[in-house]
DNA sequence: GACTGGCACTCATTACAGTCGAGTGCCAGG
DNA sequence: CCTGGCACTCGACTGTAATGAGTGCCAGTC
């Protein structure tokens, strides 16, 4: 496959005239807008070796070229130059996250930010809990057979949950439980807890058993196995940008697919570094996402990644750009994160 | 304005047919399909009459017709019948709703609920701060000068603040703050905490007085004045249900409200009591919105609303089943959380 | 006075034909 | 290997005609 620097030129100016206009582009508008330095009909032939290779096809006989999903591939991976933020986006990034309360607050920020930098749909994970580690256990008394366990992780995150006791429990034996629930697991990150709370189970007195043992199951169940991981969303009204165009006339699917919490974890959540990951249209596993593109990226402090973050948007998107607002959103999250 | 009872029911036969098929209804097809023993000539007159009253109108001269807001305004102030929730419906809310581990959960399991069986977009606000009281705080030391305060409201929301000390304070400093904000604030609604709050770093010993200070601040501004009001989304896909043909051809307005949780709190939010509100059309005070129509009511255990919920979808929309969906899951919902 | 059948009229929708032009593929010549 | 030229294709657009659902109105009937 004999593509040489002036196809993959072609490609690249066609990739970009496409993403900018939204129109088919024609030989003679590329030699026009793009220095080439040849004819129309010699950039036609380097189309049509573009189109046998499948980098580029023709909506109909009579139109330009729009390039497909491989020729994204092949610009993202070979053609794209980086390209910096501007200082106005730069300030945009600090000034949006500064101030933030809360964890959740932190979350929100972000993927507001996120939308509106990308004016696509922006997608950030919570702290991942299973990489998380327990900062600190609080256990309030609701009535006498009823417990709140209220879990602090490192990252910010709090989770609650009911625990329903076999029996009464006076005020002190809930004192006990808290400390020797605290001492045991805190510091140690939540993927590593299942023996320790076993352990707590045996070693402890008689009296704090039974209840004991159904805080280690709420614990090990809700908090461990089905290790509750959670998304926020922003931005779906760009969808709507470029009429009906992109996502070939419904939004159906790609709504759908939003809100399969389920389904974006698995996007934008496998990522265990910080490194950026770009699926173009069929390569994503997800049928409802295949005329969709989605960059993503993990955000920590660090190399390892403490949750994930993306953008989704139609396949005809400025990669370079989104890519590197990806990025610098991911990487100033990291830092925030690291301050706590 | 003569609208006698076979007007009326002319007007409901068209609003319950243009529901059904949303399309234009002609007098021919009303007078097939509903036992109005006259013929179409009659309900033609009659049609004139309803559209001259404005309560229905021509798309275009020879077309049929279609309600107003107008005119769906009277069918569902006086024309609608309850319509009483099917055997699954019910046992669809029960099952949906048994199992929910925490708040956050409820929540989510609720709105997604309302989504699915109204089939449109469902709106649950979170159970309000404001009307909640303190059941529990927490400080827990992240380091000697940064104490992270959580606390966790009555009604199952826990909210977390980071709170920068001016100066190191010991633990057992911790431990006496700790005693005194939950000796001083458990049990009283949130919207009576300032003058408590205040008492409280008035009384407090001089070496408590700089930390009960600071902690004090991050209590009355982030948790009380700006009282943080969350809501959850779901159902957004319905949107595109019955093409584009609903919401005059574009999505966009409505997204765009829908991300703005200001908007939808002031929608949904606003009651105080658990009556139902419907509002059609126009009578939408935001703008992004007329073309859609929100039935919403308020939640609590009682009569006083803990926080709203609601659906939005078009204003051609199925009233009577999508008011007795949403006061149905309400009624679930407040019950669900009285048992906490 | 209220209802009805009949009839002329309106107008969105559909189908079809024709024109236009952007863009192509191919080829012969430099 | 590149280029100019040329025939060709086919979507987009325009104009016209046919179709038919649905109406408003009117004269007649109960």
């Amino acid at each position: 496959m004999g593509l040489d620097d002036r196809k993959l030129a072609v490609l690249r100016a066609i990739v970009e005239d496409y993403v900018a206009t939204q129109e088919p582009v024609g030989s003679k508008a590329l030699v026009e807008r793009h220095q080439l330095g040849v004819s129309p009909a010699t950039v036609r032939n380097d189309m049509a070796v573009l189109e046998e290779e499948g980098y580029i096809r023709q909506p109909h006989t009579s139109a330009g070229r729009v390039p497909t999903d491989r020729g994204y591939r092949l610009f993202v991976d070979r053609l794209s130059r980086v390209k910096p933020l501007s200082p106005a986006e730069r300030r945009a990034i600090e000034r949006f996250l500064v101030g933030a309360v809360d964890l959740d607050d932190v979350v929100h920020r972000t993927v507001r930010l996120l939308a509106q930098l990308t004016r696509q749909v922006a997608v950030v994970q919570y702290p991942s809990l299973a990489r998380s580690s327990v900062r600190h256990l609080e256990l309030v008394p609701i009535s006498t057979t009823r417990l709140m366990l209220v879990m602090i992780a490192d990252t910010g995150r709090v989770e609650q949950r009911l625990v329903e006791l076999p029996a009464p429990v006076p005020a002190d034996t809930v004192t006990d439980l808290r400390r020797l629930v605290n001492e045991k697991l805190v510091g140690s990150r939540l993927s590593e807890t299942p023996p320790l709370v076993q352990a707590l189970v045996e070693e402890s007195a008689a009296h704090l058993r039974p209840a004991m043992t159904t805080l280690a199951t709420v614990l090990l169940e809700t908090l461990v196995e089905r290790h509750e991981e959670r998304i926020a969303l922003a931005g779906t009204a760009n969808l709507t940008r470029g009429g009906l165009l992109d996502f070939q006339g419904s939004l159906r699917p790609i709504l759908e697919a939003l809100e399969e919490e389920v389904v974006m974890l698995k996007l934008i959540g496998e990522a265990e570094s910080t490194t950026t990951r770009v699926l173009i249209g069929d390569e994503n596993e997800i049928d409802n996402l295949r005329a969709a593109s989605v960059v993503s990226t993990g955000y920590g402090p660090g190399a390892t990644a403490l949750g994930g973050l993306g953008v989704l948007g139609p396949t005809r998107m400025d990669y370079p750009g989104t890519i590197a607002t990806v990025r610098a959103v991911a990487r100033y999250v990291g830092e925030l994160l690291a301050q706590n």
